[in-house]
RNA sequence: GGCCCUAUCGUCUAACCUGGUUAGGACACGAGCUUUUCAAGCUUGGAAUACGGGUUCAAAUCCCGUUGGGGUCACCA
């Protein structure tokens, strides 16, 4: 009988929620679930100087807003009970030793370290650290083999770690002790996480077989890279979940994205929900080499989910990012709202898209009569009378639509020999313009069909009356 | 820099393990169609096995080297 599949997710809540932690985290969570298991969140604040709330906060709604539900969440920096215990008994056993070693004095170096730049090289020290009891690792040096499940067999010599330090104080454990400890206290079964933890596996199994812990599977996965190739941060502008989020990109669009990068199916699906992914996740799709994080094909996905949402998902987040203005004006209804549905739809990257050009006027011709431009609504090579002509043919033609079939089919249809006959730019651009007042919108029979019939022939007419008796 | 990993269109990738494909798909890009306009849509085109050596009848595929890229070398995580 199998134990049950655990796997966590362990971010140090020391900066924004990134694309990269989303898709170890998505991972994670589809492996755990895959198996009927579980995944766990686990904050490594370990470092108090560096460890932040809204750090925190910013991984929480990220992870709720991708429909990551995690199975429980702990901070190592409430367990410090419970590392002691191990230290202690490491000490006791004789598999670590309190170093009396002096701290090397590095208080004044580094002090003008920049500020959030956290690619920054060069080593970084505790102005702060004083006498305190430095615990050492008795290092067996030895050469460590454990499989990856992405790269196979990886050997590492051991020796020239030596005996590293695993503790600042009995309650204060450093990342590879604390790590080991959680993961074997919380019965973790796999370790899905980036390449950057390959190195760090071989010292992590020197500690775990020091304290008797069961030897967890392990996978890395290859780093997601910004457009010139160097890891994904806040530089290349795209990194934080947040800002995708703010931007109007759909959860399901990322997660589906973020999944295909540094792996894929076998198949050439390419469009998956979280529970599909759930279904075909496995490491042998998994990539060697670190995928380039690509916001044209990221964008592509977003429009691919957008069509698939749901009609009343889809109205609730219109109404959502649309701006207000829009629906305070005197024509606003839902009803004209919901007709106009699919060509929002249709023309959206992101939703804020829609809040973008709702901002810029696009939309307001939908809500509120538009007074169009008497020279505007007459096309080139078309004179005053053939304008109000085809005008007031186009109301006849729409007129006898019954109310109940005023489609853009129907619509279409009522005028479409006539255009043909006359001139399709000579008929369908005064229609069009009459409508809008636009140089630019969606087809007439559209505008028509989102208007109803009523308002239509009201600003068709309108028009009409203006060339009339225009100046 | 030492050590490790890695290398297919601009990008994500399939084919590699178990040599024999017109090297396939998707994004992006070009063209055409359609269209009153703008989008969308449809059709279609260009685009890659990093380089150099081997092994073999045959190499994207196996081996070696070069080059490029990534990772890693903390009292950070």
């Amino acid at each position: 009988m199998a134990d049950k599949i655990i796997t966590r997710f362990p971010p140090s809540p020391t900066g924004a929620f990134q694309v990269g932690n989303a898709r170890t985290a998505l991972f994670n969570y589809l492996f755990a679930k895959q198996n009927s298991g579980s995944i766990i969140l686990r904050f490594e604040d370990t470092d108090k100087a560096r460890s932040t709330k809204e750090s925190e906060t910013d991984f929480f709604e990220g992870l709720e807003w991708l429909g990551l539900t995690l199975d429980g969440v702990y901070r190592q920096s409430e367990r410090g009970l419970i590392y002691r215990r191990y230290i202690e008994k490491m000490i006791a056993e004789g598999s670590a030793y309190i170093s009396d070693e002096i701290p090397k004095e590095t208080a004044a170096v580094d002090k003008n370290r920049t500020e959030n730049d956290e690619d920054e090289e060069g080593e970084w020290h505790d102005p702060l650290t004083g006498k305190k009891e430095i615990v050492r690792f008795k290092n067996p040096k030895k050469l460590v083999t454990f499989k990856d499940e992405v790269r196979g067999e990886i050997s590492v010599d051991t020796t020239e770690l030596g005996d590293f330090i695993i503790a600042k104080g009995m309650e204060e454990p450093l990342y590879h002790l604390a790590v080991i400890i959680d993961d074997f206290e919380m019965g973790v079964t796999h370790i899905i996480r980036g390449e950057d933890g390959i190195y760090n596996t071989p010292r992590q199994i020197l500690l775990q077989e020091a304290i008797g812990a069961p030897r967890p599977a392990y996978c890395h996965a290859p780093f997601i890279l910004g457009q010139d190739r160097k890891k994904l941060s806040k530089r290349h502008g795209t990194g934080a979940v947040k800002e995708l989020r703010e931007k109007g990109y759909l959860a399901e669009a990322l997660v589906n994205y973020l999944s295909l990068l540094g792996w894929n199916p076998g198949t050439e699906e390419e469009i998956f929900t979280l529970e599909e992914l759930v279904k075909s996740f496995s490491f042998s799709g998994l990539q060697r080499a670190p995928a380039v994080f690509d916001i044209e094909k990221l964008n592509w996905f977003n429009r691919e989910h957008l069509k698939r949402l749901p009609e009343e998902t889809f109205m609730k987040l219109v109404k959502k990012w649309l701006p207000k203005e829009i629906q305070t004006l005197p024509e606003w209804s839902e009803e004209r709202l919901k007709r106009l549905l699919p060509e929002l739809r249709e023309r959206a990257t992101v939703l804020k898209d829609l809040r973008d050009a709702g901002a810029a006027g696009e939309f307001d011709y939908f809500f509120s009569s538009p007074i169009p431009d008497i020279s505007t609504l007459i096309p080139k090579d078309t004179t005053r009378g053939e304008v109000i002509k085809h005008l007031s043919k186009t109301e006849e033609f729409l007129s006898a639509i019954p109310e109940e079939n005023f489609t853009k089919e129907s619509i279409k249809e009522a005028v479409w020999a006539y255009a043909g006959e006359k001139g399709r730019g000579k008929v369908l651009w005064p229609m069009r313009y009459a409508l809008s007042a636009k140089m630019k919108s969606p087809d007439p029979f559209i505008i028509a069909y989102v208007l109803g019939k009523t308002e239509t022939l009201k600003r068709i007419s309108a028009a009409r009356e203006l060339l009339s008796s225009g100046t």
